[in-house]
This record gives structure tokens, C-alpha cells and sequence, in this order.
DNA sequence: CCGTGATCATTC
DNA sequence: GAATGATCACGG
């Protein structure tokens, strides 16, 4: 495990020794063992990460450089670094969801400062050949932040309302809501129309790939890697 | 048990 | 093929 670094400027300048490496070399780094796949190994290209990176958060509810106030992500790209997935941004709070508003939300306090490095994503590179891009410090512009703005007061409206069963991850131009739990059969508590405590399918705020995709190319213009 | 790290797998 | 719904592992 790396030190945590110390500035912005450092974490960057550290992520940037990252860049052009092979998952491989990356996790000799740490003395780890690349997987052949990530079906039981999905978080581990982003806690390789972490490590490398001196990420102090730890799974808390917390950004992941707590000092510096900087969230982390690794976003797997293709070729021509679309995203090849969405990203995961937080649990949706069902318990009290009603009461909060967008300046205090989970979401934009997860998304002020990000750093994002790309990884190249496609299934049909083998683990260890995949390689880091270069990394992408990033906070919303005012446009972005109004679109997630206006996503999240959409859907915590809905389901302040207790009508979270409505939502499908068709709703939202940028960020969406989609299931985040175990099984199918996982539940938390929540609230339905009435206030009444019930207990709910737990869900995730997901940033859209055509957003993620943007952030790449106002950074490369193309490709990342 | 829950939140974080995400990707898998089925559906459209 | 892309997007939605379902799922897997780990740390505290």
C-alpha cells in the first residue's frame, strides 16, 4: 500500500507513472495476482487502483482521497475510449432520500472532484495485457451539473413520493437508478407514498456511458489509451 | 449488514 | 450491439 499523497497535484503526477502500464505490470507493483476474468473479480481492476494510488477511503462513505476531497474511478474504455460500461456512483439513500436536496446530496458530493483513469475494457483482451490510460482530473462543468441536476431531482422526487418501483433505468439523461444489491431477493428499508417504513429492492445512481463518454473526449479529444 | 469496487447476463 | 436489470467480492 502507497502513502496517501499529499495534493491534487501529487495524486496526478502519481496516476500519470500508472498510465501505458499492463494490468500485469501494474499488479506486480503490489504482488498481486492478475484474474483470468472478472466475473468473481469485478471491483478488482479499481482496488488495484486504489492501492497504487494510496486511496485511504476504504468502502466508507467517505471520497476515496478523504484529505483531498477527490473520488477515484477507473472507467473501462474501448478502442476508441467509449465506455464500455456505466459507472457506478453511490447507493440511493431510500431512507431519506425525501428530505434531502441536490447541494447536500450523496451524488454531487461524490462527483465535485473525480479522478478518472481509463482502463482498456474490452472482453476480448486478456486481463493481464489490458493497459491504464492517462488520467483525467475532473469536476462537473456548469452544464454537466445542471443535467445531474436535473436527473437527480427528478428521480429523488419520485422517490421521495415512495413511488421507486415506477423507475426503470430508462429514466435520466445522465445519471440513472438502477439495481445495486446482491441478489434480486436483497432488501432495505424505505419509504412508501405514505411515509410508511417498507422494505425495498436497493438501488444505485449510475452515470450514463454517453456522459462518462463526453468527460473522455473534452479531455483527449480521442482516444485515452 | 451495508456501502464501495464494479461487471455480468439477459432483454430490447 | 447497446442498455437495463441482476449479480459478485470485500472491508468495516
Amino acid at each position: 500500500m502507497e502513502p496517501a499523497p499529499k495534493s491534487e497535484s501529487e495524486l496526478l503526477e502519481r496516476a500519470r507513472t500508472l498510465s501505458g502500464l499492463t494490468f500485469f505490470e501494474a499488479a506486480a507493483r503490489l504482488a498481486l495476482t492478475v484474474p483470468a476474468d472478472l466475473l468473481h473479480h469485478k471491483g478488482w481492476t479499481g482496488q488495484m487502483v486504489e492501492q497504487l494510488l494510496g486511496a485511504t477511503a476504504a468502502s466508507r462513505d467517505v471520497p476515496d482521497f478523504e484529505d483531498l476531497g477527490i473520488e477515484l474511478k477507473t472507467l473501462p474504455v474501448d478502442a476508441n475510449g467509449r465506455p464500455v460500461e456505466s459507472t457506478f456512483v453511490c447507493t440511493v439513500p431510500l431512507d431519506e432520500i425525501a428530505e434531502s436536496e441536490w447541494s447536500h446530496s450523496r451524488v454531487r458530493r461524490k462527483l465535485g472532484r473525480v479522478l478518472w483513469i481509463p482502463v482498456q475494457g474490452e472482453r476480448r483482451i486478456p486481463m493481464a495485457e489490458r493497459r491504464i490510460g492517462e488520467p483525467m482530473m475532473w469536476s462537473p462543468s456548469s452544464d454537466q451539473e445542471a443535467t445531474l441536476r436535473f436527473d437527480w431531482d427528478t428521480l429523488a422526487g419520485i422517490i421521495g413520493r415512495g413511488d421507486i418501483e415506477s423507475i426503470t433505468g430508462h429514466l435520466g439523461v445522465a445519471l440513472q437508478v438502477r439495481p445495486k444489491a446482491r441478489n434480486a431477493s436483497a432488501r432495505r428499508w424505505g419509504r412508501d407514498e405514505d411515509g410508511v417504513r417498507v422494505e425495498r429492492m436497493p438501488r444505485g445512481f449510475y452515470l450514463r456511458s454517453s456522459f462518462t463518454h463526453a468527460i473522455v473526449r473534452t479531455h483527449y479529444g480521442l482516444e485515452p489509451i
